[in-house]
RNA sequence: GCCCGCUUGGCGGAAUCGGUAGACGCAGCAGACUUAAAAUCUGUUUUCCGUAUGGAAGUGCCGGUUCGAGUCCGGCAGCGGGCACCA
């Protein structure tokens, strides 16, 4: 038989699996539903390992559970709106349209080649008016229910290309393009009130069982509840109060300055006739917008001038700071400092010279002076009058009693959480629908005029947002007074569309967001599927806009996804020239000696560890390429083997060659099979040979295993078996009885078991071993119970915990039996050495430990 | 800087609840088939000592709990992910 011709069987069954609309479903009240998602892709135009292994394990799940006798939504859409639209628009002089929809196309053919088990007529496409549309809308219904606002925040500001940048657009504290030093800008911008939901979102982590502990725990401390208070420091001299909020009020006696963030209010009135102040406080404007390039950049401070009076004792003075680590957004703005208790105030207090006041002491110890290391731990108060002797928590409670009583301050409860900045200066998004009138304010877009679609007819060729320069777009007239108004020109976050686009493909092609019988019947999403970098914020905003289109009346779902796994990156070695150039994995090859060299001129080629794979790094492998030459099956495979999903995969190709070489050696067992095969629906003979009876139970072995292996997301566990099970199914040569028929039963099983995975060579050898149904409307094979378990088991024997020998007893043998077996066993007499054992320890069917 | 992970042979990994470390595969080595190569098949492969029966060590590092630790606890190191405008 000649090689398997994976080109035309891949082909050949996607388009029966087409015809016969394998994969299209509708609401079936009959059977369970099963509704597996992968995290829908940016359409760049390629797809990439990623992406291949995020399917394929979606993929799996959806063909598995569909054999399980579910009803299983499995779509696939495009995320469709973006930056790197614009950045070709910038770049290649092309719409950001017409190369999303381009893109869009060839990838929609490239994941087609994988054969995965998609409804494709659930496809969605966010840059579509039909998608956006919906929420325009619901936004404007967020709006009435008081859930969306403006306030001024800050954004990255190239002033030389006069546009907002992204985080990613800021390297080095410059404008990617322009090189300009970045400068911070206020903007009037628009907030979803996700802080509304801080405390929902955190208790209801609880109820997410299905979901990765880490995952859980990042969103939990992303939150980050914590309970504190409010204190406020009188300042000398003016009628305000400095409120802080503080974690540590039970420290307010050690207390040596108040630090300000450079956006407080305070700083800004100070700044307005000190021009030291307004020069540090334009410095710290400079440190980008990203919480890592705060918390790294050198602690500073300035010295107002202005004393800050201790809540506690009005005659205890403090200087008051600004600070440029003290962030506006968390908090009041402004913090008490006390360096004996908090490392990052004593780096603050040795630097500036400030006072250093112990107020807490170990249990264990009087020691109590502090170094460059703070104490921040669990101890007793001193030096601190009424809570001197007091621990920690009774202090805090103690002292909050005291700034009630006093008016000063009281216990509050903080998030970490911010509210959600949901615009963006930007022509690739959804437009937010709101129009600027100089009388009305700001009036919402009225819901007959939705959509607010975007321009076409847009340029490139100036810096800012083209949706602000387009000459007529923005210019209307005032929905209430008719008067001359503008457009808001900003769009959505893209975080926007992903919030929601799982609800919209449970009824994608219809008039409303989304039917709610439709979506009450598909979500919660059973399984969803991406990489853990959306630990937080996507998955997060989505739990939220859940929670706030039920407040809006949308639906009653509340956590968008029941279970989430979360894939690891897909890596590769990276190569680099003499030059220190680097050099993509088809520019290198090895020569005789099994060096790494260029395939261009032979030079040598440094072979530098394995990263996740990127375009900067050359480090990648197209899986087009792939496919075109090994077929969909082969790297599905490989995708799934070897590596658990969770962590990273190393691409090799050797490791492709692998899963190659087994499909291969599958399709000769079965189309040339070591001895004829029994007919079908060959019945089984009464008595089996030992060989085909052990075949037999290991064929339901393999059943059970695969099963619990797939249930639990151990793809990497069910292709051993799957090899494993095809190495003893080699074995059987028809030389005894029954092999005849083990040998079948054990291939179709075999067939049926790896299908999930490599879907096309399931299906062509089910046909071949005479099937006329199609493999993927088959259902799972089932174990029975009673051939999964041997009568005798494999007992390890040890002496002190050091493994002598291992013996075989009956299963569930007595205590004693065991017992006696290992004391017979020669090396355990051995070693006791005529002693007799001090104990020793029986674990049923595993162990017997002689303790000497 | 803060938060979250990960670390087991030459390599990817397996080891259900604390109970035989290294399943399955990759690479390597030896052999079979072949005029030859490819493909395929067979054997072998944690390290060290030993001709061998066998013995010792061994899951990033240091320490602890336990009859028994890859697994639990404390500390440390290295690598990676996220940090709110990449998606």
């Amino acid at each position: 038989m000649a090689r398997y011709n994976f080109k035309e069987t891949e082909a050949k069954w996607q388009q029966v699996w087409a015809e016969k609309r394998c994969f299209n479903v509708e609401v079936d009240e009959t059977k369970p539903k099963y509704y597996v998602l992968e995290m829908f892709p940016y359409p760049s135009g390629r797809i990439h390992m990623g992406h291949v292994r995020n399917y394929t394990l979606g993929d799996v799940v959806a063909r598995y559970k569909k054999a399980r006798g579910f009803n299983v939504l499995h779509p696939m859409g495009w995320d469709a709106f973006g930056l790197p639209a614009e950045n070709a628009a910038i770049e290649n002089k092309v719409h950001p349209a017409k190369w999303t929809y381009e893109n869009i196309a060839s990838m929609r053919t490239q994941l087609q080649g994988m054969g995965l088990s998609y409804d494709w007529e659930r496809e969605i496409a966010t840059c579509h008016p039909d998608y956006y549309r919906h929420e325009q809308r619901m936004f404007l219904d967020f709006h009435k229910a008081g859930l969306a606002y403006r306030k001024e925040s800050w954004v990255n500001w190239d002033p030389v290309e006069n546009t907002v940048l992204a985080n990613e657009q800021v390297i080095d504290g410059r404008g990617w393009r322009s090189g300009a030093l970045v400068e911070k800008k206020l903007l009037s911008q628009w907030f979803l009130k996700i802080t509304d939901y801080a405390e929902e979102l955190l208790q209801a982590i609880q109820t997410l069982e299905r979901w990765p502990d880490r995952v859980r725990l990042m969103q939990h401390n992303w939150i980050g509840r914590s309970e504190g208070a409010r204190v406020f420091f009188p300042i000398v001299g003016r009628d305000e109060k400095l409120e802080v909020f503080t974690t540590r009020h039970d420290t307010l006696f050690g207390a040596s300055f108040c630090a300000i963030s450079p956006n407080h209010p305070l700083a800004g009135a100070l700044a307005a006739n000190n021009a030291e102040l307004t020069a540090f406080i334009a410095e710290c404007n400079r440190i980008g917008t990203s919480e890592a390039a705060i918390e790294t950049a050198e602690k500073k401070g300035f010295d107002t001038g202005l004393k800050a009076i201790h809540p506690l004792d009005p005659s205890w003075q403090v200087p008051i700071y600004v600070a440029n680590f003290v962030l506006m957004e968390y908090g009041t703005g402004a913090i008490f400092g006390c360096p004996a208790h908090d490392q990052r105030d004593l780096d603050f207090a040795r630097k500036y010279g400030l006072p250093v006041i112990p107020v807490v002491k170990p249990t264990d110890t009087d020691a109590v002076a502090i170094g460059d290391t703070a104490f921040p731990g669990e101890g007793v108060l001193f030096n601190s009058r009424f809570l001197d002797g007091l621990p920690v928590e009774s202090a805090k409670t103690r002292m909050a009693e005291e700034l009630r009583r006093l008016d000063a301050g009281q216990p509050t409860i903080s998030y970490r959480l911010r509210d959600w900045g949901v615009s963006r200066q930007r022509y690739w998004g959804c437009p937010i629908p709101f129009i600027h009138c100089q009388d009305c304010g700001i009036v919402p877009v009225p819901e007959q005029d939705l959509p607010v679609e975007l321009p076409e007819d847009v340029t490139f060729d100036a810096p800012g947002n083209p949706l602000d320069r387009h000459p007529t777009w923005k210019h209307v007239s005032c929905p209430e007074c008719g008067k001359p108004a503008t457009r808001e020109t900003d769009t959505f976050d893209t975080f926007f569309e992903s919030s929601w686009y799982f609800a919209r493909f449970a009824d994608a092609r219809g008039a409303e967001a989304f039917d709610r019988n439709k979506a009450d019947y598909w979500l919660s999403v059973d399984q969803y599927i991406g990489g853990i970098e959306h630990a937080v914020l996507h998955l997060l905003y989505s739990r939220f806009f859940m929670r706030a289109l039920k407040k809006c009346g949308y639906t009653d779902v509340e956590e968008p996804f029941a279970g989430l796994l979360t894939q690891g990156m897909v890596c590769h070695e990276t190569y680099k020239d003499e030059n220190g150039k680097w050099l993509f994995p088809s520019q290198v090859a090895k020569d005789a000696d099994g060096r790494s060299v260029s395939v261009e001129d032979g030079r040598p080629v440094t072979v530098g560890r394995s990263e996740k794979m990127s375009k900067s790094r050359k480090n990648v492998v197209d899986p087009v390429h792939i496919i075109d030459s090994y077929g969909a099956d082969t790297a599905r495979l490989f995708m799934l083997s070897d590596s658990p999903p969770e962590r990273d995969l190393d691409w090799t190709d050797s490791g492709i060659d692998g899963a190659w070489r087994y499909l291969n050696r599958l399709h000769r067992l079965i189309g040339e099979p070591s001895f004829a095969l029994p007919a079908p629906d060959a019945p089984r003979p009464d008595t089996l040979g030992d060989k085909a009876a052990a075949a037999e139970k290991a064929l339901h072995k393999t059943i059970a295993g695969i099963s619990e292996d797939l249930d639990k997301f151990h793809f990497n566990k069910a292709v051993a078996r799957i090899r494993e099970f095809s190495n003893l199914l080699e074995t059987l040569d028809g030389k005894t009885d029954g092999e005849g028929w083990a040998l079948r039963r054990g291939l179709e099983t075999l067939v049926q078991l790896i299908g999930p995975m490599t879907p096309h060579l399931a299906e062509e050898l089910w046909a071949l071993l005479g099937h006329e149904t199609l493999l993927a409307e088959t259902a799972w094979p089932v174990a029975d119970p009673a051939l999964l378990v041997d009568d005798s088991v494999t007992v390890a024997i040890q002496v002190n915990g050091k493994l002598r020998g291992t013996i075989e007893l009956p299963r569930d043998c007595a205590k004693e039996d065991a017992e006696q077996a290992a004391l017979a066993l020669p090396a355990v007499i051995q070693q006791l050495d005529g002693k007799a054992p001090r104990k020793v320890i029986v674990v049923p069917n595993r162990i017997v430990n002689v303790v000497g």
